[in-house]
DNA sequence: TATTTATTAGACGATCGGTCTATAATAAAA
DNA sequence: TTTTATTATAGACCGATCGTCTAATAAATA
């Protein structure tokens, strides 16, 4: 990848050097990172500044408040998760639910990776909806409701394949998967390790075979 | 009851009338409250001493910091929860796989009288514990475990009685109900609604009858 | 009465989210 | 070229709130 850009920036240049390509998008990833960490309410905009080296300022240059921000990270990481969503539920090479098993794995290799310090902002934000601003809420359920669709999608090639009971409701059963998962993430993260993941995703599989 | 007390308490009294008998006690409860809707990090000592009028000075007495607060706040709930879960759970009257079904009950009916503003503290405390001082990670694994425990015995009853398949590992039941459980109440109060509790408990239901 | 103990009262510094003005460098307009 | 507008960084500042600590007060005790 060619991370140089010669496209000269307009306005007041950064005091301490920093790649600027976009200061926006690092403000983003950042405070994902933290918002995976530690939520919303006990993220200090602070916090997320200094970890990318940009003074407060900027910040509201980019964002109106707090509230904003928070609607645009958690867009950008629903997006992100949809796309990482895709690359395993569609991907041909495998049957379905054995894509279902990579993303689970993914998730496992990724959880371990970062000590089970991080855990899904999805699943944060939805614990501590009651402090948030009023207009997260349909905001969450909405990327809930999404990521329930993909899950279902590949339930119901599972059923025309015959890996699934027929009469099985694939909705309800990926509704399901988001509780149950979000769940074992959680646990995951209270006792640092991967198994209840495990647990779970193989009683989940073994269920919806055996369902109705 | 005989809430008069007439053993005159020693020290300085308080400014604003108030009954007074166990002012450690008031502020456990009203710690608790909070603590079950906001979680630890977010939860001020202020706003828990506003609601029982209490001064700050008198949490300091009562108590060495927030962290000793915390964890006999964690303490409480469990003895709490713990004695909720036996009358449900030891109650002979019922069949055992009952039993289970009855404090499910209970708990949709608790979280829908607090409007979804409530949802489990453990659960709660779960999902922070990055952000908790360290020794509380090893308390809520113990909370969970004792729990966990209760939920075994019950269903190795049931397995008794034939309700659920004999090669079934109650132990791993057991766990999995718990994981799933934190997962629909924490849903359950992003949505609003005992829908996700009713969900995930049915399926719960139907999997451990199956299983194996 | 003097001392000890229990409890309340409120000061304290640090940090929070958010706003503000000043500054700097470029692009666009003249 | 010079001027102006635009974009963006810099960081002081405000009121509110965080958890902690010290001083003050009154009853119990000796």
């Amino acid at each position: 990848m060619n991370t140089k850009q010669t496209t000269a920036r307009r306005g007041r240049p950064p005091k301490i050097a920093r790649n600027n390509q976009d200061t926006k998008a690092e403000l983003l990833r950042s405070g994902l990172e933290l918002l995976t960490k530690q939520g919303f309410s006990s993220s200090g905009i602070d916090s997320i500044l200094k970890k990318v080296g940009v003074p407060k300022g900027s910040f509201y240059h980019y964002f109106d408040s707090k509230e904003a921000f928070g609607r645009e990270v958690i867009d950008s990481y629903a997006k992100y998760f949809e796309k990482k969503l895709d690359t395993h539920l569609l991907n041909n090479a495998n049957k379905p639910l054995d894509r279902l098993a990579s993303y689970v794995n993914d998730a496992k290799e990724r959880m371990a990776h970062y000590q089970f310090e991080r855990g899904c902002l999805i699943g944060n934000l939805e614990q501590e909806v009651t402090l948030l601003p009023t207009n997260y809420r349909a905001q969450l359920i909405n990327v809930f409701i999404n990521w329930q669709n993909k899950i279902a999608t590949c339930l119901q090639e599972a059923q025309e394949i015959g890996d699934i009971c027929p009469s099985a409701n694939c909705c309800e059963l990926a509704e399901l998967f988001w509780i149950g998962w979000e769940g074992a993430v959680s646990r995951a993260r209270l006792v640092q390790s991967t198994t209840p993941l495990t647990l779970f995703f193989e009683h989940y599989l073994k269920n919806i075979k055996l369902t109705n």
